[in-house]
DNA sequence: CAGTGGTCTAGACCACTTC
DNA sequence: AAGTGGTCTAGACCACTGC
């Protein structure tokens, strides 16, 4: 682990490459959800350089939530089948009390043609091939979330009713464990609506209640999008919690 | 920098009490917003310590907003007066569009006493006296956000509708100029809600249409509670964003 | 006990800013 | 040229895990 000279175009930090080059076997799929990637020393000689450029890419993909880092053991490729992913990216919260089970209903899994907005958001061509997924969730038996899902087929290929009904757990270790698929960042929009007709009614609420809208886009590595959601929170007993930094 | 042995009761990493003791230099205002902090080789002298280890406490608390690194220049006081910071709590974002310039018109700002509630989210006994101040924020002259303020009295002693209407640019930074008190991070929890009749002559919407309701509690050194806030937001042709990492 | 990540040091050199 | 933060190295030792 001495000298090197790796003549790359325009100047960048060693670990900046060392940090893609890492992101780039991630992506290739190289270390899987959960396992171990290679030791500190290991990476080092495999990149002939030191320990400590690697541990600062390290660091920074695990900064990013890419990597976990446990010591004395080693350091693991972010997953969401972990206890504490399980809800990574929910963000509603019961007024009272500290926790919250919800219970997950699907209601529809059709393959349908994209229209120009769901296209344009992940990147495909208006009139792919897409997965629509309706859903409900419950908190103590009462509907609180009226979810949709837009998936592009290609990548989802297979995915129906059935294989959702069997599935318990989030949907996104469901897209890790049959699909090759993590998801690692989301953007969300929210907005207040009111409800029409169909929200009032698998909300059991009346119309013109007001709900929450939020409309999500996940990316797996690269920055890619893979999946649009738009769910309506009944707020009436939780909330959406977000801490700024 | 070399031998050092601190009796410090229970085992923390060395970079921690650094970090502890640049925290406490900050609470003290021994170095004001804006300001630059001693150099890294200075602060290493001063502690007892290697420049790495330093670094690596001003790297934490520069990831957390504290502290801003300028390469060549010196590390720095975080402040919202800085143009780049002066939205730096705000989510709400135009549906189309890039930014949005906010203007502000304060309608109130009266001595009161706290009742329960807002006593117990800012630690104080109910009854101790706050400030309580209303405004209102246009995008293009037309009036999309409606909010209420509440601040300890004791620590904004002096604060009136004039003051408020004097000063120009964001609340926050007349927090710090004026009242030597820096916001350093902040929680909110978003419901969807109906406008009353208060609500919906001040935004010019109708009664019952669907806002955006959003509580923050904002916090300086020390997660000390300062400041409640209750903002609605009209997202019509607005939205709240979040990421999600 | 060996292997992993975590801390700490000392020193060399680079990149950027200011005078 | 001097001073700042930023990168990189090499090596010692600590803390935690599991055999």
């Amino acid at each position: 682990m001495s000298e090197v000279n790796l003549p790359i175009a325009s100047f960048s930090p060693l670990y900046e490459q060392i940090k893609a080059m890492i992101l780039a076997s991630l992506q290739a799929a190289e270390w899987l959800p959960g396992a171990a990637i290679p030791s500190e020393m290991e990476l080092a000689a495999r990149y002939a350089v030191s320990q400590g450029t690697v541990r600062k890419a390290i660091d920074e993909l695990a900064a990013m939530n890419l990597l976990v880092r446990r010591q004395g053991k080693g350091t693991y490729v972010a997953t969401h089948q972990e206890d504490d992913w399980q809800y990574r990216f929910l963000r509603l919260a019961p007024d009272s009390a500290e926790k919250f089970h919800l219970t997950s209903q699907f209601l529809a899994c059709i393959k349908t043609k994209a229209n120009a907005y769901i296209a344009s958001l992940l990147k495909l061509k208006a009139g792919e091939t897409i997965i629509h997924i309706d859903r409900v969730q419950s908190f103590a038996g009462k509907p609180i979330v009226f979810e949709e899902i837009w998936l592009p087929g290609m990548r989802f290929k297979g995915l129906d009713l059935d294989a959702l009904n069997a599935w318990h757990g989030p949907v996104y270790a469901l897209y890790e464990s049959h699909y090759a698929t993590h998801m690692v960042r989301a953007e969300e929009k929210i907005k207040a609506v009111m409800a029409d007709e169909t929200l009032a009614a698998h909300l059991h609420l009346e119309i013109g209640a007001p709900l929450l809208s939020v409309e999500r886009v996940a990316f797996t590595y690269g920055n890619k999008p893979v999946e649009i959601r738009h769910a309506r929170y009944d707020t009436s007993n939780q909330h959406y919690e977000n801490k700024l930094n």
